[in-house]
DNA sequence: TCTGGGGTCCTAGGACCC
DNA sequence: TCTGGGGTCCTAGGACCC
């Protein structure tokens, strides 16, 4: 019999038990599943194409080297090894090859880490189903409703819940040769940091009374939703501490937060959280963007950015209608050097999903920037999605057509 | 040697409607 | 010649995440 079956614990509400799984370093260790001889070695992904291995006439590789790299590319993973070297995710490739010279380059291959993502997924949904896709790298899994999970194992009353872990952990290894890190606690919040504490291979399994102990001494920055700006406004306040942030007044952070964001702060740093494991969410937005190998102006490149503009529209075309959705509102992004970037939007009367039409109302978003500027990236959203055959949308007010600029009438 | 590409959510002002 | 209140949609920007 399992406690949640006693008479006497009715009244109980049954323990939530979240699971956040994230998969160590997950691009470079398939990488090393690909080419095991760099295993150990500092290895980073990232650029664009131009750097694949070659294979020599005596069959051995021939990597490109950090060093050797120009352009405008970041690092999307490094190896432990290299980041040992102070290279990590989103840093530029050419800063990166000032640490790490000698450090080995590879190309992205999505379509490879997608395949190894389908894998581990499956590999957990088969122990466990309710799973939230957080990316390519990372779930949120429920484990409460899984055979044995409640069930204390000799002394251990966490023993059921380790017990599952540890099987999923060996479930994605058989599937994949990966490793990865679980972290699990009653939610959400406290999963996600509990996964990073023990990382690569980890298992760290938290309860509310682990708190004090193993959150609050950690820095602000852990907390999902704590980023870069909110770190930095609370540590002008003195907090940098999860501590300090749980021990600040509720109505102080509301004051300088706002209602909402100062709110979630204190529960945050309490470790409260309720949100469910969302199993299926629809797409807000679909979009393609790219950064130019070197800043474009509007008129000296009118011909490269218009033939730019119109492939970005093709793509985001195709993706819609391989995904099967239609949209209504039509927007634009604009990248200056100097990195300032603007956003124009346009919301239809009727959904749309090809690219002439796509190209013609993204157009009229261009007339409305002041294009005097060189631009560094370009891209093109859709939003308001609908599905083809779907209730058409509501009756739609459409705004008035927003101001063109004169000089920019024949840009585009 | 600065700073990719794909997303989500929130805020805030103005339009517009009842 | 002065002036409501609420609700929803649209737009732009920004913080944040993987």
């Amino acid at each position: 019999m399992t406690e949640l079956e006693r008479p006497s614990d009715a009244a109980a509400p049954p323990r939530r038990w979240i699971a956040h799984l994230d998969m160590d370093a997950f691009y470079a260790s398939v990488e090393l599943l690909r080419y095991p001889e760099l295993k150990g070695q500092p290895v980073v992904i990232g650029g664009r194409r131009m750097h694949a291995p070659r294979t020599l006439e005596d069959g051995s590789r021939q990597y490109a080297r950090l060093r050797d790299y120009t352009g405008r590319g970041v690092v999307t993973t490094s190896t432990y090894a290299a980041r040992a070297l102070g290279v990590y995710s989103a840093m530029g490739l050419m800063k990166a090859g000032l640490l790490a010279p000698d450090a080995i380059l590879l190309p992205t291959d999505f379509d490879s880490y997608r395949h190894y993502s389908r894998l581990f997924k499956a590999a957990v949904a088969e122990i466990a189903p309710v799973i939230e896709d957080r990316g390519i790298d990372e779930i949120y899994i429920d484990l409460s409703a899984v055979p044995g999970v409640h069930e204390p194992v000799g002394h251990d009353p966490l023993g059921g819940v380790r017990a599952v872990a540890r099987e999923i952990k060996n479930s994605v290894s058989r599937a994949t040769g990966l490793s990865c890190s679980i972290g699990i606690t009653p939610n959400k919040l406290l999963s996600k940091i509990a996964s990073d504490l023990d990382k690569p291979d980890g298992l760290t399994v938290l309860t509310e009374e682990d708190i004090p102990t193993r959150i609050w001494p950690l820095p602000v920055r852990r907390i999902n939703g704590i980023g870069p700006k909110a770190a930095a406004k609370l540590e002008t306040l003195g907090i940098q501490t999860i501590a300090e942030l749980a021990a600040a007044a509720p109505a102080m952070l509301i004051e300088r937060f706002g209602r909402s964001y100062g709110a979630w702060l204190h529960e945050a740093a309490h470790g409260r959280d309720e949100r469910p494991v969302v199993t299926h969410s629809e797409p807000v937005s679909i979009s393609r963007e790219t950064t130019f190998e070197r800043d474009l102006h509007a008129r000296h490149d009118r011909e490269l950015l218009g033939r730019i503009f119109t492939e970005l529209c093709e793509q985001l075309a195709a993706d819609l209608q391989r995904k099967g959705y239609l949209g209504r509102t039509v927007g634009i992004k604009l990248r200056f050097e100097g990195f300032r970037t603007v956003t124009r939007d346009q919301t239809l009367a009727l959904p749309i999903q090809d690219a002439a039409a796509i190209r013609q109302a993204a157009g009229q978003c261009l007339k409305r920037v002041d294009l005097s500027q060189r631009l560094r990236l370009l891209g093109v959203r859709m939003a308001s999605l609908s599905r083809p055959g779907e209730a058409p949308p509501p009756p739609a007010r459409i705004a008035r057509p927003a101001q063109a600029r004169l000089e920019n009438l024949s840009l585009f």
